[in-house]
DNA sequence: TCATTTATTGCATTCGAAGTCATTATTACG
DNA sequence: CGTAATAATGACTTCGAATGCAATAAATGA
């Protein structure tokens, strides 16, 4: 029944007879405490419903336990399962989540107030577009950060990404095993790093097959705008062989375009291939070829990665890449 | 270019010849400082880097400016839209959301533990079950709480829930228009309480209703459970006129099931609804008939709920009902 | 049994900002 | 110009737990 105030590591120690310190030493593991206090202050607490304030063993400590997890609204659809790894991996690591939501660039400037502020201890950003000029202050902070999804070319930071190449590589084989004379590239939008580096390389790796007969179309990650390109390419132009969407959204608009409004049957006539491997990827009435990102590996890295640059914070910047697997649907036709 | 460690109030007071009073009033806002002063200590604060420390803030006004947002394994796909809703809100009001993840019951009892020593001002729980006396512990350690999602009988709780019965009314009326001589109902699982709300109130209604041929199947709101069950019924039954799923994820598992493995047509032979209205559910492939959830609007009603009880710690215990809206899909025959 | 090592304990200080209060600088006004 | 009212400022204390250090108790060995 606790009244009015909070009880006090003070008022523990003078209800149980010993020092405040005695009673610090009893919440804190690994530290020398005679049997008979620590059960005598474990009582008298749990009477009494103690329980150390974290605040201010954070202001005393320089830890914070927390981690800011910032997601970009650009995060695709599989960012949920995402988060809940992240959350989970950083709780078993002793670690609790700042979440910050990240809409437009005009929130950055306070997203990095914040983050100062509350003196996180780490940073893992969801597929956040950061100048490298913002990147610069981490490092300035002293704050470890590691970006998920993200290439960062001049590899002066930490990052967990999946093997794009290598997937895209694979998805474009099994296209090209019908042998398709045009393709529709479906790019996610311009502002999002991991649809850029996702629509260059396959724009690279198509040139490379020597494939001549490559239209891009830009959308916007949602299945909507998956319907409207597709809708919008049919009015005036022929149906493409093979189209290659940057996530697995897309994919799926387009392939309920195409059921809706066009006499076009897929996989015969067209081929469509996602990205992501997100659940209703796997839906039976979708069942798209796709890669399938290894979420829990790669949310596994990017903890890992973190923790060792909290807690060593010399350890030089590093990036992991991950193979994600090829998943063999029902959208591409098997000969 | 700072060194090795952090700036303080004290060394930007120092290097601006003023007192470390001063330093803080100026990031406080609406507190008596000179014009000079202020762009004295602006500058110096700049030209150092030095940002407020919230821990040390937190510590003195017992304010840690955090909300506990728990997001349980059984909170259902609309979830991630919650969650980002309540992220967006909640930063609007100045607080920043500190999210935990439960799995299992094993969890709670350390969840609890983190909820105290993290001195949240609040805590937002998400399809969350939780025993009335952990309820109580709340009111114990003066932690204003919102159950989003769930309906508490006795009414001593915040609570903001979607009106189940009204929505449910609706989908059975509609699904009586062809009516119907059988139903099935998929629950979602029995340690959820909203699927236990929503399964009893579309029992009760049935039988207001004068329905006998009833049956009951228990998924655990997945799309493979939804598939499961229907499976698992077809091989010793006949099909239903009707099915009543606790959520769209189930309906569509439903849908696929039948699509796939059986000579039944959607909506002729049989009737489908789901409940929450998740953007699949209005995928040109499946456009279920279900109630969508106001999200926006209940994530409003809980932030504003638990701000209003942060503030005010004496305001009495509310329960905010909305109403949904019933999309009429193409998962029910129109007569 | 006594000296020596080792395990416990308490005192006092620290973390960094906020707020109280008394003091000083400004302004307003007769 | 003097006085009252107001604004601005700084010294000092506070929040609650952690920790270095010194003091004390227990355990070990001779």
């Amino acid at each position: 029944m606790s009244k009015n105030k909070k009880v006090t590591s003070y008022d523990v120690a003078r209800e149980a007879g010993v020092s405040q310190s005695a009673v610090s030493r009893v919440f804190r593991p690994g530290l020398s405490v005679s049997q008979k206090t620590r059960e005598k202050v474990m009582a008298t607490a749990n009477k009494m419903g103690y329980r150390p304030n974290a605040i201010a063993r954070m202001l005393i400590t320089k830890q914070s336990g927390m981690v800011a997890v910032i997601v970009s609204s650009r995060a695709n659809e599989n960012y949920p399962e995402v988060l809940s790894q992240v959350s989970k991996q950083l709780a078993a690591r002793n670690k609790r989540v700042l979440l910050f939501t990240l809409d437009d660039a005009d929130g950055v400037d306070d997203l990095f107030e914040q983050i100062w502020t509350f003196q996180v201890d780490g940073v893992i950003a969801l597929a956040a577009h950061f100048e490298s000029q913002r990147l610069a202050q981490f490092e300035q902070h002293k704050v470890p950060v590691v970006l998920y999804n993200r290439n960062v070319p001049d590899a002066s930071t930490n990052t967990v990404c999946c093997n794009h190449e290598h997937g895209i590589k694979q998805l474009l084989a099994e296209l090209k095993l019908n042998n398709p004379q045009s393709y529709l590239v479906l790019s996610g939008p311009t502002d999002s790093d991991v649809a850029n580096e996702r629509r260059e390389i396959t724009l690279d790796l198509l040139e490379k097959m020597g494939e001549k007969n490559v239209h891009v179309l830009y959308g916007d990650y949602t299945y909507q705008s998956g319907r409207d390109c597709l809708a919008q390419w049919l009015k005036k132009h022929s149906a493409p062989d093979a189209v290659v969407c940057s996530n697995d959204t897309m994919a799926i608009g387009v392939i309920d375009e195409i059921r809706e409004n066009h006499n076009i049957h897929i996989p015969n006539d067209m081929s469509v291939v996602g990205f992501d491997g997100i659940a209703s990827s796997f839906w039976q009435s979708y069942q798209i070829t796709t890669i399938k990102q290894p979420v829990e590996q790669l949310v596994k890295a990017a903890v890992d990665m973190l923790l060792e640059h909290i807690e060593n914070s010399d350890s030089p910047p590093e990036a992991r890449v991950l193979t994600g697997t090829l998943i063999k649907g029902n959208s591409v036709k098997r000969p």
